[in-house]
DNA sequence: ATCTTTGTTCAGAAAAAACTTTACGTACTT
DNA sequence: AAGTACGTAAAGTTTTTTCTGAACAAAGAT
């Protein structure tokens, strides 16, 4: 009777952690981190890395680096327990927050790298533009990739901006986490 | 002279292309598929399967493989032309739009099937608590697990109302795709 | 100081993903 | 109707990623 009720319960927390960690990827995250990170969540204790390989059947070494791309990711959080060597891990349970932090670590940085690239190969495409005896295929074709570049620009400003609103929260007000009352 | 400003136009591109294609891991799409989309987005024409193959020096059946993934999150068009057979593609322009585009499509998705899950597991979780000779213990962590799946659902639902503002374009209110003038 | 415990690094094994070649179906051409 | 061009599916190969076990370094315990 007392298994019944307790597999009950475990169907119910093994359906969430498991879709949870399908969708997960779209966070660049492994099957099997989210798999740990649905584990972490349905726990009320901290956990160690060694429950943590109890729990998924996974050796200590793939809890290690799991965990610490979820630190990474500011989707976990290490927590100080005097009286034990071990290191204990729990989620951060602040969802709005976990996303908004994956834009900005992620996105911004893709952002940023493309705009540099973009920004030294506009230069060099300018410059190119200036020299002498240019063919008139070439040229055409550096005025197109100009073109494109700075269509591509205008919206990493854009993003730029808007990954701004959400780091500083400003987001929450065109989008309240509480939805308006009617 | 006329390849050495041929080699500098293609050196320009090349680095876009390559940047672009490497962050693009963000919307789960492979490096290669990523060398595709760039190396589209500085043609001014559409390109042929055979075209693209010849570009990347891969084979045709990578190149629509690859062009279906970009399809299907609406990163390139598929093209008509009279008078030829081959299909021609060419890249989405609209960089907001495709932006938006895969957050509704990818993002959306996932959202609905966590809170698919997690309501479905809530009403056993509910359910559960209502059984006869429950041990504490049970209880407990079923009371817990609610918790966290209203926590979450929470989160879920401000991120609908989020992907909302994108897809209506009220974002562009909040966060202009031209930046305010001083 | 020596012996444990703990987390991580590293090399190799296992699994998954990406890519290519072959084969096939459909639609256009002649 | 037969032949050809085109895109894609399927099977097989190569490459990449993930996972593990052994070895190691740091910190604590004895």
């Amino acid at each position: 009777m007392e298994d019944k009720h307790e597999e009950k319960l475990n169907k119910a927390q093994e359906r969430v952690i498991e879709t949870l960690a399908k969708n997960m990827e779209l966070y660049g995250i492994t099957m099997s981190t989210g798999l740990l990170y649905g584990t972490m969540l349905f726990q009320d204790k901290a956990m160690t890395l060694d429950e943590m390989g109890e729990a998924l059947g996974m050796s200590k070494t793939s809890m290690s680096t799991g965990v610490r791309t979820l630190m990474d990711l500011q989707m976990v959080d290490k927590i100080w327990k005097k009286g034990t060597r071990k290191d204990h891990y729990e989620v951060n349970l602040d969802w709005h927050q976990t996303f908004i932090d994956f834009f900005s670590l992620k996105w911004r940085a893709a952002s940023e790298q493309n705009v540099h690239a973009m920004k030294k190969s506009r230069l060099e495409l300018q410059s190119l533009l200036q020299e002498e005896e240019l063919s008139e295929e070439v040229k055409a074709r550096a005025e197109t990739s100009i073109t494109r570049i700075d269509n591509a620009l205008a919206y990493y400003d854009w993003l730029s901006r808007f990954i701004d609103t959400m780091e500083s929260h400003q987001i929450f007000e065109l989008v309240p986490k509480d939805p308006v009352k009617k």
